[in-house]
DNA sequence: CGCTGGGTTGATCGCACTCAACCCGCGTGG
DNA sequence: CCACGCGGGTTGAGTGCGATCAACCCAGCG
């Protein structure tokens, strides 16, 4: 999950949506932790919302009074800054949760990619569902934690990484994600625009185009349109995205220096 | 919180650590969410660790058999690839929580910085303990949807920002951190090397260095050996931090401010 | 004393950014 | 039907921020 995925709530909705049946496989394992009482009392409280594409739903710094839950489409997390500049902290897929503050407000906004249908709770009810339901709890604090370990993942990629590195990266991140949805795990969609990638990965648009580029001479990928890419060679691509060959740059291991001695 | 704060098993520590007192008073918020019962159970799995500077408690990828909490010192989060390049994810102080595991293995390394004392407990037992105490359940999920959070507010840093407003940031950060613990929160402490600060900041050392050297130029701190920062215009030094000023498209106006000073 | 770890400063380099032109597909409307 | 605009993408030329390489400084310490 690259960024706030909480597949947890899904099934919650199986009664209080008529079309939700994609997502009935892929939410499985987390079915059994909700009671028949529980899932619906979040039936009760569920409420399904359509968006165009590039609608927002979830303003930067609103109080926030809702929590969603993706149901199809996409969406993204961004933080935005007053000059302009902006970075997309995560994408959404179907099954992924977002919406919990910190200090009472959204810490990002949420628009849609292409169409989205998600499912709208009330926060002080979701939470107060979350004391009545401890097996939901523990799910969304796996999901939490999952979360976070995504996030420092990404720091990683955004402070160290290479533009070749980052984008290498992405690809087998989406692939493993497809992959766990279900969905053809080699020929990876690409919902989001060539600019929406450079915000993700903290690159311009021009960066992107021309990385893709690269892979494509060293073979690694094929492009073929604008959304979707071919994965030719996995293994390699996942060493590139680790930085295990041999890099432009290397830097010394600073605990090993006592070895060489002045020479 | 830069990472992974979690200040509510400290007064768990109470009856298990004799010298704990300092951090009586900043967890008091949460004290009353653990019930008499709960802290001698937590007390009773507690066990005190000692760890000398530069000492690793956890190392990445091991099975995560325990969790900790942060007594005295402090500690860095490490992310590290096997080139060599490495990438601070969060700094640790007192009172601050982690080891939760990502698919059953630590995220990251954790290293002291500087002498720290340090609490353990075994995770299988903790996890026990979160069921039977919802209190403490919650608030280990309100501290996971912050250092959440905070993670998303450091990759807006290292996507978008320029050194001298990641480093402005920071500072503000720390100082804030160590009003909330009940610290001096203006003249900052930095309890980590320029090194470190680099590795958290996406930056060398040698950037570092000089963009301390301008903000220093710019009358906006005040250096005053190697671990105290004196913050002279907060106010100035939050909108730097935030990009509110005029940046990257007219560097132009800042040169030309350096230089009416200068010449 | 000299050694070492941490920090500063200078010179140079290069990756990614910026600016700009151009392409392509698509929808719209004259 | 073509003209046109527009959003998205690619490609080229030049720039600059921060990385790299390399001295040098300073304090602590055996």
């Amino acid at each position: 999950m690259i960024a706030g995925g909480l597949r947890l709530l899904v099934p919650a909705m199986r009664s209080a949506l008529d079309d939700c049946r994609s997502c009935e496989a892929r939410c499985r394992s987390l079915c059994g932790s909700v009671s028949g009482a529980g899932l619906a009392e979040f039936a009760d409280i569920a409420e399904t919302i359509r968006l165009r594409p590039h609608q927002r739903v979830v303003t930067e710094g609103d109080p926030a009074a809702h929590v969603f839950n993706i149901v199809s489409g996409a969406a993204k997390l961004v933080k935005a800054m007053p000059d302009g500049r902006q970075q997309i902290v995560g994408f959404l897929l179907s099954g992924d949760f977002f919406g919990l503050p910190v200090g009472g407000a959204y810490p990002y906004s949420v628009e849609a990619i292409g169409e989205a249908r998600l499912c709208r709770f009330e926060r002080a009810r979701f939470e107060a569902l979350l004391g009545r339901l401890p097996a939901v709890e523990t799910a969304l604090r796996e999901r939490l934690i999952a979360d976070l370990g995504a996030a420092q993942e990404h720091m990683l990629s955004l402070g160290q990484k290479s533009a070749l590195e980052r984008l290498a990266g992405f690809l087998m991140q989406l692939s493993l994600r497809a992959g766990r949805l279900g969905l053809p795990s080699n020929p990876v969609q690409l919902p989001m625009t060539r600019a929406e990638i450079a915000d993700y990965l903290g690159l311009t648009l021009e960066t992107v185009s021309r990385t893709f580029g690269r892979l494509k001479d060293r073979g690694l990928i094929a492009v073929r349109g604008r959304h979707e890419i071919t994965l030719k060679a996995m293994a390699h691509l996942d060493e590139l995205a680790q930085g295990d060959e041999a890099p432009m740059v290397r830097r010394a291991e600073g605990d090993l220096r006592c070895r060489s001695v002045g020479s």
